[in-house]
DNA sequence: GTCTTAACTTGAAATCATTGCAAAGTTACA
DNA sequence: TGTAACTTTGCAATGATTTCAAGTTAAGAC
């Protein structure tokens, strides 16, 4: 995908949102649509601070809140560490690495859309943790 | 469960985990296991602050954390809220209402335990997002 | 186009959950 | 009972995130 495209793809998806389509919140919304590690508040900011060398941290963080409040992207809080930010392209499950931390995509197994009694469900995450096969190859 | 036979348990699962039984352990463990509530850990402090007026707040910390590392007790992380904890009588997975906020456990839907491609999966967590029965009958 | 206003951005200061630290107390094992 | 390693405690420090107030900008009306 191209960047005009790309911008276009941000627009529309702010549009949806409700939210205005300033400069900042397209960079960060292209940003997390190009990239899938799963970046930071502060890696976000860091990455765009180059090109947008005025940029606050503070609208990273007012950004990500409007996104993930709107639904169209996901906040991860994974042990104690700070959220991670995730754009969802398609579903996906999320597997950390207990050795090497990294965070990995991995395929959602195919689960009920719902957990019966009564409850209404408008989204799944699923968290692995163990050994991701580099770690294990290293370990033997 | 009686008191007592709670205390045995506390004490064995630390036994198990490797870590020494002090009463604060043993009565934070207890307090776990007893209530199904995803406490944090001030609410815990709160709760047993009248029994053991002299429990220091980092105490709790330190404890759940050794036994989080111990495997005996899960940590949740939702949202941006502070850190809740567990103790997992059964496997089961956790719906957040985003109306109320009260997090219930639901039943875990049969999972494959792997996510394939070599990964080595030690936990699996899963996290619902929605509406409760209650806030639905309300908004009706 | 330009006007107007609510929404957004900024940087600095504040908040607050969590951790680090050092001294005092306790557990476990010989 | 003695001892060494582990825990607890209270306070101070940390660091991610939010608040705030002032300046800036997007978006729709004219």
């Amino acid at each position: 995908m191209d960047t005009k495209t790309m911008t276009y793809q941000a627009s529309e998806l702010l549009k949806k949102a409700g939210l205005r389509q300033s400069h900042q919140r397209i960079a960060i919304l292209s940003y997390l649509m190009m990239h899938d590690i799963h970046p930071s508040a502060e890696d976000i900011y860091d990455a765009l601070h180059r090109e947008y060398p005025s940029m606050s941290l503070t609208t990273v963080y007012n950004t990500l809140k409007a996104l993930s409040e709107a639904g169209a992207i996901n906040l991860l809080r994974l042990e104690n560490e700070r959220a991670h930010f995730d754009f969802p392209k398609m579903q996906h499950a999320h597997f950390r690495c207990r050795c090497c931390g990294q965070i990995f995509d991995v395929p959602m197994v195919e689960t009920a859309t719902s957990c019966g009694n009564g409850f209404q469900v408008d989204s799944i995450e699923i968290y692995y943790q163990g050994t991701c096969p580099d770690c294990k190859d290293k370990k033997q």
